[in-house]
Order: C-alpha cells, then structure tokens, then sequence
DNA sequence: TGTGGACATGACGACGTCCTCACGCATCCT
DNA sequence: AGGATGCGTGAGGACGTCGTCATGTCCACA
C-alpha cells in the first residue's frame, strides 16, 4: 500500500473495540474509533475513511440508522459487527446498505480477510478492460497497452479506438463517430474521422499500411477487429 | 431492474442447487447451473452472469481453483457457499477473490440478501462522487458541476482539486502536491503549484480575492474546505 | 510600524493537440 | 481501361494548456 487504508471502527463496547484496534493496526490499517452515532457521522466526515466497522448495538441512533445516513453520502464499505445473529437482523442490515455482516463472537482472521476483501473491491476501480487484438485497453485509467508497454494516445485518439473497441466488429459510421466521439455540436465534416483514424493507426497498428485492428469498411466507415 | 441480473451457480450437490434456483428465481433472478469448474468456466465465458455462487467442494477443479481463475478474466462478484466453517477455509476463499462467503446450512432470507447487497454494489456505476463547498466533482466523468452548470478545468486543475477535495480539511504541502498531481519525476520548483491554484481559483471560487473552496495555509500549504 | 518572507497575479513562450486543406493512391463501376 | 468516388497521408496553422519568470500584495513578527 502507498498509503495505509484508513478503518472507521464504530463501537461503544470498549473491549471489543481495543481488541478490533489492535488486530487491524497490526496488519498496517489506520484506525480510529468512535462510541456512538453522531461522532461516527462526524468522524466519517473529517476522515474519509476507506471502510467503516460498525457496530449494531449503539448508544442513541443504532448502527442500521447510521449505515442509512452514511448511504447517503457516500459509498463507503460498511461492515457490520453485531452480536444478533437472527437472519432477519443480517437481512435488515444489508438491506439498509451495509456490505457484509459479521456476528460476535468472531474471528480476528476472519474479520481482517472480510475486510481484506471489501477494500480490495472498492480500491480496484471498475477497470473497465476492452482487449483488441493485442491490444489491452484500461478505459478508466486512460491507457493502452501492448505486452505491458503504455502506447501514448491523445485524449481524442483514446476515445475513438475506445468507441470502436466496445463494439468489436461493429461498423461505425463517420457521423455516428462524429456523434459520439465529438459530441454533437460538431460539423458534417467527415474527412476529420479519416485523420484520426490514420493518426491512430500510425500509433497501434503494427504495420499501418495494413491494418488490422481498426479496418475501414469501404462506404460505409469503420471497424474494430475482435482480435482473430 | 431494466433486465434482470443472471446468476451463475456451481455446486455438483442438487438438491442444493435446485433449492438456490427456485428461491432466487422466486426474487426475479435469471439462474443457470453447472455442477462442476470446467463447465462453470465455460458458462461463464458464454454468458458473462452479474454474479457466481460457487460450492468449495467440487468434482475435479475445487472452487478455490475456480474463483482464481475467475478473478483472471473478470471483476465479477463470487459468492462462496460451502458446508465447511473453519475461519482457515473463509480466509482462503476470501483471499482467492471471494467477495463473501457463507456456510450450510444457511437461510435462504440471508443468502438473497447477500446476493443483493452484493449486485447492488456491483450494479452501483463507480460514480465516485466528491462534493466540496457548492461544488460537485464527478470524478471518473472527470467533471465538476455548480448547481448543475458544469465548470470547465484542465486535467491538471481537475487533478489538482480532486486531490485537495478527496481530503478535506487536511492540509497538502505544496511538495505532496507536486508529487500526486504532477508525478515523481518534477522538477522542485514548488512556485508551480501556486499558478496552478491561482488558476483553479480563478475558475471554481465565486469571491476568487477570498476563496472558501481551496484555502491557502501559510507556511504549509493548502486544504480543500469542507463545504461548511 | 517597519521589514522580510510567503503568497498572488499577470505576462510570455514552449509545446502538444486538433482542425483544415491539398494531393496522391486505391477501389469500384461501366 | 478509364473515370469517379472514397480513402490515405502529409503539411501547416489555430488554439489551449502548461511551465517559467517578474512583479505586486499580504501577513507575521519584532
């Protein structure tokens, strides 16, 4: 981790959150703990934390209320510990938003796995990955690669090969690429696709005298090829 | 739900799997079934389902096996359902990519609250919304809104402020800065960063002599305010 | 209240990206 | 085969963004 992920650790049973404390600070998470509702609103506001323990049973507004109203601002993972183990509590828990429900006792090794988990699905951003021929597309992180190495595309390059690459074998006009690349403010003038596909094929295709991986289709406009 | 979400599920046991079917196709859930890893693989590249509930104990391939491949090709949410409970069997599902995990015999209330608090989240776009003062900040849509009028930045401004707004009220130095926004490799010069806010301030403050959004700390830094 | 350091602000130039245009080549139809 | 049309390719200029510098202003502290 560049930066230890901070745990918002909600809980007004002082034994269970030292012991909580302790296990998730030895496993290099930042930690901090609050005993009630209100200060975990408060706190959750000043920290942002990446992922918040909470505990059902609390003093004032309960841990159900208090993964309603962080629902609201954010999506947070939220990781519920309780001592009721009754299906319909875990339902009512889940239902009011929470990721994951936990009841007491529990396992050390079993909490920090099922945090383990939940953090790691909300630090993996939906990396939303296309792959065109030998093309790997990151279309969240803005980056083409061939074999690992980063192919440096303009902004406007990125979003014409990521059009056409969402749609393999699909044919897409030069007005609907204007529509949807440009926007659509723009003029008729098609021959700008034309530019910005060689430009783009001077950049991805292995031999861009014959592409392969973005191919024109003569009268009608362009293609991604699926990768045979 | 515009389409209903499909569900694949693994288990060689079928009187379990009978059972998971008609309770989840009873809430609205498009189910298939296979009953070994192989054919689970199979189906899943065939009709890439919104969620796997997969069975630890299977004829060949275990679901350990399975779920790590799964995780190869694919960010889709896995659901481990298994007769054993050793906190040691949770945390290698869980550290194989399981997203949950859930032990027979389990309540068919709590397994569809599971599955749903589970494709909600996946369903949820990534949104990551940040609001700082008045302003709006649509991160991955790499936007910022005031009541609903979009502001235009450059992509290092944006960057810029997103880093501030992602913590607020905590202070950055303009060496932090430098390194986040702006990457490793630059240049010491931390007078750069100041233009930089000078010029998101000019753009994002309403009062840009007296700026509430982006907040000068002498002799530290900055800090993005808190919206208060 | 004066002084030095820290910060704000404006100007300018380098650079990259994008659009337009001109021309050459390939492909299709008769 | 020859013309017409569609497409590829290179050059050039407009524009926006970013980095640097010079100067003006604010603030803390004595």
């Amino acid at each position: 981790m560049t930066t230890s992920s901070r745990i918002l650790v909600v809980d007004d049973d002082q034994a269970i959150a030292e012991m909580v404390g302790i296990v998730l600070r030895g496993k290099g998470y930042d930690v901090v703990t609050t005993a009630d509702g209100a200060s975990a609103l408060d706190a959750f506001d000043r920290l942002s934390p990446d992922l918040v323990l909470l505990d059902l049973m609390l003093p004032g507004m309960d841990g159900i209320e208090v993964c309603r109203r962080l629902r609201r601002r954010s999506g947070v993972p939220v990781l519920m510990l309780t001592a009721r183990s009754d299906t319909a509590d875990v339902v009512e828990g889940l239902e009011a938003g929470a990721d994951d429900y936990l009841t007491k006792p529990f396992e050390p090794d079993e909490l920090v796995a099922r945090i383990k988990a939940r953090v790691r699905r909300s630090e993996a951003p939906s990396t939303e990955q296309l792959s065109i021929g030998d093309l790997e597309i990151d279309v969240d992180g803005h980056e083409v690669r061939r074999e690992g190495t980063t192919i440096p595309l303009t902004p406007l390059e990125f979003e014409l090969l990521v059009q056409l690459a969402r749609r393999p074998w699909q044919v897409f006009t030069r007005e609907t690429l204007l529509k949807e690349v440009w926007g659509y403010r723009h003029s008729a003038d098609t021959r700008l696709v034309n530019v910005h596909v060689q430009r783009l094929r001077s950049k991805i295709e292995l031999d861009p005298e014959h592409p392969r991986i973005v191919v024109t289709v003569r009268g009608v406009g362009y293609r991604a090829g699926g990768g045979s």
